[in-house]
DNA sequence: TTACATTGCGTCACAATAACACATTAAAGG
DNA sequence: CCTTTAATGTGTTATTGTGACGCAATGTAA
């Protein structure tokens, strides 16, 4: 796979590359899908190159895609890295050699690289890690325990985090990381996770359902302990609205 | 210039570069710095390319510093333009031969490429337009009236303002773009010209002096008519401490 | 049947906000 | 020199939003 760009290195855009930290939650856990080379040491986030006759945001998508399998969720570019050392001995002779690339081609691969940074949000229970090829470990990863990552990438999680944080502010989230039904504590779970803060349980009803973005189902909640929770979908045509539009105006 | 670049293209990224927006405020207008060959007929944002051993950061503040001569003001990455068509045509045969650019050079010009967007705000009365050759127009001209931009620059554009408004609600302006000392009906009107919104005097007074970043002076603004407005200067301590903690937290 | 954890709904005090009234100031004009 | 005019400075009030709670309802488990 990465032997194929390299030796058609010429279709791809050089020195600029596409990373995603594409997020999902489950079992009230903000989590992260990382990979791992078999052979290697550290995880690092999906990642790929450019082709030259593809918009970049395309190309995002096709990384997003290609790890995930799913279509048409949320992705969003978040911010461009390009510190000078951020690459510098990633690639050893020894990889190259394991990766049969010859030595003039590991040029393009070993040379500074700029890389643009996407995030997304996933249904995780419509994703399954995708493995691109048997060489690679993909898996879910809970955000707090994320190991230590190659090169800058755990700078590029964090910016990514962060404006997530601050996004949350700004739009309505979750309609991209849950079930189609789902109940206010679910949903009020995520967002304590994704704040890393406790909320006030009945603060927060009325706080989101004001939105408006919410359509109360006749339904409950199966099979759990205690009380069961109602149901809830999201207003798609209002949610988009609000999307658009922003939740604070601010001034 | 431009030439020197070409001439050595291998120290510099070969398909990237880096486009700023250049806020400045003055006459109760928000005004862009922006540059046009003598014998070109649209107007571009002052851009560069990036030496390879330099972060793109850094790369960013040599194009502000040769535009406008200013160290140390507010600029900040925004957004990363990437589609495939947008730099298509820009540079034609007649442009490489004025340009003295040989064609087998001229390829790493006219070849695809992405630009990281930065704007960047300073203060107006501090600049002079700094034209860096004779080839070049430099002028500042009110976001309102921006003629017809080459490439995508007008995109570009857009989504900087776009940004500076979100940011807007989320951190205090105005330290880079106003004067050391300034009244709060200017401040008031920088904030009206870049949300394009009127707001009322007495709220807008209350709100901004409760942010706690403004230092009321003892003293007057001379020479204007009808009654003289007080003057204030930012806390800069205070200022910067909101800057990182933000204004609204939302949840 | 009871205990208990969790959900759903409501209350209250207080802060923030929008809309507006009125006094103050200083230049300009007769 | 007095009045007009167009700004600024300082409130006031009604409404809405927010944080911190109380309490009843629900459904499982002991």
């Amino acid at each position: 796979m990465l032997k194929d760009i390299i030796d058609n290195n010429e279709n791809y855009q050089p020195g600029l590359s596409i990373d995603c930290v594409i997020f999902g939650f489950h079992d009230n856990q903000l989590k992260v899908l990382l990979i791992k080379a078999h052979r290697a040491d550290k995880w690092s986030l999906p990642g790929g190159f450019i082709p030259v006759d593809q918009d970049i945001d395309t190309a995002a998508i096709t990384v997003l895609n290609g790890r995930t399998g799913v279509e048409g969720v949320f992705l969003r570019q978040f911010a461009t890295f390009g510190k000078v050392k951020r690459n510098e001995q990633h690639f050893d002779k020894k990889t190259l050699e394991y990766l049969q690339i010859e030595e003039e081609k590991g040029k393009w691969l070993t040379r500074r690289f700029v890389t643009i940074g996407y995030y997304a949000l996933v249904d995780f229970s419509k994703i399954l890690p995708n493995p691109v090829n048997k060489h690679e470990i993909v898996e879910w990863i809970d955000h707090k325990e994320v190991p230590e990552l190659i090169l800058d990438h755990r700078e590029i999680l964090d910016k990514a985090l962060d404006t997530l944080r601050v996004e949350l502010n700004l739009m309505p989230i979750g309609y991209n990381l849950l079930s189609e039904k789902f109940t206010i504590p679910e949903l009020q779970k995520l967002y304590e996770t994704i704040l890393d803060k406790k909320l006030d349980r009945r603060n927060f009803l009325r706080k989101i359902t004001n939105i408006g973005i919410l359509t109360k189902l006749d339904e409950k909640k199966s099979n759990v302990a205690h009380k069961a929770p109602n149901l809830y979908s999201f207003d798609k045509e209002k949610y988009d609205e609000v999307l658009k539009n922003g939740l604070n105006q601010g001034w």
